[in-house]
RNA sequence: CGGGGCGUAGCGCAGUCUGGUAGCGCACCACACUGGGGGUGUGGUGGUCGUAGGUUCAAAUCCUGCCGUCCCGACCA
């Protein structure tokens, strides 16, 4: 390609309403234009990356025997309205009417649109186990886009939906899925960690993101120092410290006037907060209230402690006036003797002796509370957040927290949808079984910016040679002058491109060779050539590498086999 | 959805407080010089100052509503 004849339109400045690094370079190396808030069109630099992004995802996808489909953007109402979603997603399902009235939604995801197919296509167990995938636009109307194409509105992604008569299967394609993402993400030299995952409200059983580690990241990841263990943040596994055996003392009652928050009941006793236990009320499942108790220095888990049995969900605290007439004081004075409500304690929490705790009555606080001496039955769960440094749930290491950019998430479905859309075949028995589900997304516009917030540095983008826009950029330097850079920049152009390689050549007039460098490096085109008089003088070319910043003159000759070779090795061909 | 900032040329901004001829840099067009790290000069193109209303002899500037956009928070397969 001539960048004479290419549209590139680099900007020297920052645009101000791009905050972090990977949004201000797609918009300063003209790789994206915005058209609204949060929906962004892809000028050719950009598509091509794109493009290559989405062609290592099916080659991947392929490779596992999926089968690419592609579906519609625009969805009817009516299979929402089967799945329960359509008033359940709410404000962002973008939904219009067409002109006969008729409702439908700019399609967020595609479980409805895939169930309803395989419901109609798959009607025995011999046609299974079958994955179907696409890639398509999807919309979501998220009420605060940001950063970039990290977090659109319009945005590309993969979604791929398997169908299966059982369990076993399901988990044998979840496998293969783990491990292709794995590929794909390895294939573009990204640093991710697979972490255990909520489910959210997609549903279904077991879940797992791809988070690729950045700071920008707006996920927070835990993960083990030393091993595998790595879990979003508010699912990780909050251990419990040994427990304190320390003998009982004797319990006090001890007045504590206007002290109610855990610093004050700490710095009034002058004990640590590790040492004193916070009660906080919220609505039972059964019972109207219920009391989760957690040390003093811990904080709740809201999504760990609305799964628990007796606990209503979503989580939500109890008023003030309900939990005066419950107990007989306010909050910050609760504790859990002689409380009279289902108790669930903290497991951490469970492993004091001696703690501090709320009087259940206003200003008074008991020092020394013992479990098994003080308080009546409770139950033990993990209910507070992790921190940092606690004991990796496996037992290896500590926890470490990271932040990441959730670039894919694989679910186990289960009948989550097949069961109200009533998708089923037909077992060897000639029995109706309801197929088991499971669907594994990947956002490859929001990869591309994720690539970009671990490869870059102050000039600009260094793309992997695999999804890089192109693999060879030529500067000729004075080309007007010299005849000799001309032939020679022309013929290397010529002849890398006879042997598949993607060559930019620029040979824009008018351009000072500092602006080429610059744009070149900005752009982040993995290799480059500098054809100058000064070096073909001496019978070489100045070659550098983005990656390393690293230039060295080669010889003319056997360059471009050199190169050549060079390039299979990075795309690994 | 709550709080805050910002809307003036394609981009970055000044001008707004204190009303009086709409500006600067980059980009773009033409010509000349220049030619190994974002050149120089000359001459140009391009703006209903987000929008609607109000105050005023006069509004980018003051007042009110609306819209857009960005940030923080809540939310988020």
């Amino acid at each position: 390609m001539r960048a004479s004849k290419y549209n590139i339109v680099t900007l020297k400045e920052t645009p101000a309403d791009a905050e972090i690094i990977s949004h201000q370079l797609l918009i300063r190396a003209g790789f994206i234009r915005k058209a609204a808030s949060g929906i962004y069109s892809w000028m050719p630099l950009g598509l091509r990356v794109l493009q290559k992004v989405e062609a290592i995802i099916r080659e991947e996808m392929n490779r596992t025997g999926a089968m690419e489909v592609l579906m519609p953007v625009v969805q009817p109402a009516e299979l929402w309205q089967e799945s329960g979603r359509w008033d359940q997603y709410d404000e962002e399902l973008l939904k219009f009417t067409d002109r006969h009235q008729r409702d439908f939604c700019f399609g967020p995801t595609h479980e409805e649109v895939i169930t309803d197919l395989a419901r109609n296509e798959l009607k025995s167990h011999r046609q299974l186990p079958a994955n179907f995938y696409q890639i398509q636009t999807k919309f979501r109307d998220e009420t605060r886009p940001r950063f970039g194409v990290l977090r659109a509105r319009e945005f590309v992604m993969k979604d791929a939906y398997s169908f299966h008569l059982n369990q076993q299967s399901l988990e044998e394609t979840y496998q293969s899925m783990h491990d292709a993402y794995g590929t794909i993400l390895d294939r573009m030299q990204l640093d991710f960690r697979p972490v255990l995952a909520d489910t959210g409200s997609i549903g279904g059983s077991a879940s797992m993101e791809f988070h690729v580690l950045a700071d920008s990241g707006e996920d927070r990841i835990a993960f083990s120092t030393s091993s595998d263990y790595a879990a979003n943040i508010e699912l990780a596994e909050a251990i419990a410290p040994p427990k304190d055996e320390s003998a009982p003392e004797e319990l006090n009652e001890i007045a504590t006037p206007e002290v109610h928050t855990i610093e004050q009941v700490a710095a009034f006793l002058s004990v640590p907060p590790e040492s004193t236990v916070k009660t906080l009320i919220v609505k039972g499942e059964n019972e109207p209230l219920v009391a989760l108790v957690l040390r003093g220095d811990h904080k709740l888990n809201p999504l760990k402690a609305e799964k628990l049995v007796g606990v209503a969900a979503p989580l939500s605290m109890a008023e003030d006036g309900e939990i005066s007439s419950a107990i007989g004081c306010a909050p910050g004075s609760i504790g859990p003797v002689n409380l009279g409500l289902p108790i669930i304690v903290d497991r951490s929490a469970a492993a004091l002796a001696n703690f501090v705790c709320g009087a259940n009555k206003d200003g008074f606080h008991l020092t020394n509370a013992n479990w098994a001496r003080d308080t009546t039955e409770f139950s033990v769960s993990d209910i507070r957040d992790a921190l940092e440094g606690d004991p990796s749930p496996d037992g290896k290491g500590v926890l470490q927290f990271k932040r990441g950019i959730e670039v894919g998430h694989i679910f186990q479905l289960g009948k989550e949808y097949s069961t109200p859309m009533n998708a089923t075949v037909l077992d060897e028995n000639g029995k109706s079984i309801i197929m088991t589900m499971g669907c594994y997304g990947m956002g490859v516009s929001r990869l591309v910016g994720a690539v970009i917030e671990q490869k870059h540095d102050d000039s600009g983008i260094i793309w992997p040679t695999n999804i890089a826009p192109f693999q060879v950029i030529i500067i000729p330097i004075n080309a007007h002058k010299s005849e000799a850079v001309t032939e020679t920049s022309e013929k290397l152009y010529s002849e890398l491109t006879e042997l598949g390689i993607e060559v930019l050549l620029d040979d824009r007039e008018g351009y000072r060779p500092g602006a080429k460098f610059a744009d070149s490096e900005l752009i982040g085109i993995p290799h480059r050539l500098v054809v100058g008089d000064r070096g073909l003088d001496k019978g070489v070319i100045e070659y550098t590498e983005r990656k390393s910043s690293d230039s060295k003159d080669l010889p003319l000759e056997g360059l471009v086999e050199n190169l050549h070779r060079q390039i299979r090795i990075e795309l690994n061909i």
